[in-house]
DNA sequence: GTCTATACTTGGATAGAC
DNA sequence: GTCTATCCAAGTATAGAC
């Protein structure tokens, strides 16, 4: 990890310290979305939350507005990163429904998804920001349009319902049940629906419906 | 409609001019938070919109957020009122799915949702907003698990899903269906979804575990 | 690269004329 | 009840010192 040529002082001068500073900034950026809101997101607040100068927010990223951005990247690459090795080994409907409760949960109390929410609710007050929020959404309904594909197949399920469709439906369920859940701060309701949701796919798996053929998904091997 | 005791001139002079006022405030409020979001909802903006004076917003409202909750108040009612008309004489999750789905594009369309979403996602950057908030999203989960109840009752779904969080679920899903169409400018992902939930439910029909039992819905006379 | 200082704009809120 | 005028706080953004 240590870079070659850099004095001992890790982060106090050298080449590391602009992209020190991008990065306390854009950390504090994701705390305020969370905790204020897009409407409090402001240079002023995020710079004194990361505990350094307001100017920097304009020298870093140009615009506050480019700053939420990068945050927005931020989370967006961090979360689909765990939630493709999370569903790595997932082969059937009620693992997966197990293995999205856990990770809606992770989400839920990290405040993760409500980043996410407060740039799609924030977009609308500056012209041109909805495109580029929308271009950051777009990864995350691909990811579970895939998830769903590699789950359902070509199975009876997936064939009555497409998968972009039902993609876009969890996807706006994600956003919702967090909406509500920071609103309410109760978790509850929103993860007994995950439960209800696993007896759903169990009964699925029995019914036979949603389960891959075998011809595309042979027995799995043991080496990786 | 007239009253009685106030001159010929009808909203210009008198005790009706003050009501006027505030309503033709709360319509702009309504209109400000559909075009930009709760960021962007200032005195000026919604005094511009509705075509009269800044000051009157802290006159009639007290303050700007003290207008957002009137404004969210108008759309709760007249929302709610006509939902309760709607599924008046719905009877299966068939027809009820069919009358959401009808309601579901005309509150995209019209975005009534989007005031409901902007002050959920806004109440974040105010104190005590919060709490405001979920007091007027209460009711839209209560008639949701109202209808729920009337159309699944005590049957095998209704029993293994309780109505409130499915309820919750629902009003999640609408919540953040609005957010991405809004944001993608395409709803037929979405209104795709109710005709799939539409064929769902004419499923559930035909096994005979969502129509309520007979002791419970007696024959319909013609008297109202 | 980071800070201070500052110009400029917008927004919440109030006072007082009409 | 409505308007104009105004105050003050907060926000964006830039210039220039360090």
């Amino acid at each position: 990890m240590a870079k070659p040529g850099t004095s001992s002082r890790l982060v106090t001068e050298g080449a590391g310290r602009s992209a020190a500073t991008k990065q306390v900034l854009v950390e504090a950026a994701i705390e305020t979305l969370k905790a204020e809101g897009f409407a409090g997101a402001s240079a002023r607040a995020i710079a004194g939350r990361a505990g350094c100068n307001q100017a920097l927010v304009f020298y870093h990223f140009g615009s506050v507005v480019g700053l939420l951005l990068a945050a927005l990247d931020a989370v967006s690459a961090s979360r689909l990163e765990h939630y493709s090795a999370s569903v790595e080994d997932v082969r059937s409907p009620a693992e997966l429904v197990e293995v999205a409760a856990a990770i809606f949960r992770e989400d839920l109390d990290a405040g993760h998804v409500t980043v996410l929410v407060e740039m799609i609710a924030g977009a609308s007050s500056t012209p041109g920001l909805g495109a580029e929020v929308a271009a950051r959404i777009s990864p995350w309904k691909q990811f579970a349009k895939q998830v769903i594909d590699s789950v359902l197949g070509d199975s009876a399920l997936g064939t009555v319902i497409p998968s972009g469709e039902l993609a876009h439906g969890v996807v706006a369920l994600y956003l919702g049940l967090d909406l509500l859940t920071h609103l309410g701060e109760d978790r509850a309701p929103a993860l007994a629906l995950f439960d209800h949701a696993k007896q759903l796919a169990a009964l699925v798996e029995v019914l036979g419906i949603g389960r891959l053929p075998a011809t595309t998904a042979p027995a799995p091997k043991e080496a990786s």
